[in-house]
DNA sequence: TATTGTTATACTCTATAACTATA
DNA sequence: TATAGTTATAGAGTATAACAATA
């Protein structure tokens, strides 16, 4: 293992978390004020993977299926994200976000890239297009595990 | 607003949450079992900032006085932080890492850093070149507005 | 009188265990 | 018999309110 790659390691996990930050941050302040962190997410998982079932979810956010469940049961009362049975496996259940609770979601994370888009506009452009690579070669790195999980998912 | 920009802050806000859910799992893997997330992220924090106070911290980890109060109470009682007085204003907490506060918080991070730099050892040395210099532009980027609140804890 | 932190109390969130329904 | 999800109950974590100590 090279000294540049245990540097690079060390950055990224050094910036990355800090990058968090200021996202969380952002995320927090616009979002509607009922609506908890764990429940955002949700909302922008199931953005990603609509139709996704309780138990991918569960798995991917990193609560229990009865956890889930229940938080669940919050955004579909307030008309977030609906739940309907699954087609062929009536078992499973298939969620997906209402257009209000799209709406949500973007109220949230609009302000929250143009934010950061006015943070970048005054950077040289050889500066962004490092960070463009730098996001697309990182993209490709950590998104195999990430999307490991969700084979359940693919058929609905 | 040029379009790069834009896709640019897309891009971030898009790839970064996903390296820090890997970086946040494979913390949470090798962890101690009972440290919670917020006194992991406590501890990396005064180890950062040494000798930090309460109020700092609170505003820092975003939980009010009463509840940073208590969770530092929970790693005081395990010995891994060490809480004193100010020498010179004495309503004020001083707050450090004791040797065996060091080790649980290395035991966590060199695992992960060490998983990371595998990851990217395949890597052409353009695209980690660019890796770099992407963090390096990052953290001045979202380190200004980060050190604001930190203010206060110049002076110990 | 303002600031820093703690104690008391209540509520939310999450987990484990037990259960129901479907495959 | 195994899998997907829900309900019941208990514990951890966090907040608001009230308080103590120092500046």
């Amino acid at each position: 293992m090279t000294k540049i790659v245990q540097d690079t390691a060390q950055q990224v996990m050094d910036v990355v978390p800090m990058i968090m930050r200021t996202i969380r941050a952002k995320l927090r302040e616009r979002r509607a004020a009922d609506i908890s962190v764990p429940q955002f997410r949700t909302m922008a998982f199931i953005n990603r993977h609509e139709g996704a079932s309780l138990s991918v979810l569960s798995t991917h956010i990193g609560l229990t299926l009865p956890s889930m469940s229940k938080l669940i049961d919050g955004l579909v009362s307030r008309n977030l994200i609906s739940r309907t049975a699954h087609s062929r496996d009536r078992r499973k259940v298939c969620l997906s976000l209402t257009l209000q609770g799209h709406d949500e979601l973007n109220a949230a994370y609009q302000p929250t890239q143009k934010y950061i888009a006015e943070k970048m506009s005054g950077l040289a452009e050889e500066d962004l297009k490092a960070i463009l690579r730098a996001m697309q070669v990182l993209r490709e790195l950590f998104m195999l595990e990430h999307e490991e999980e969700l084979n359940t998912n693919a058929e609905r």
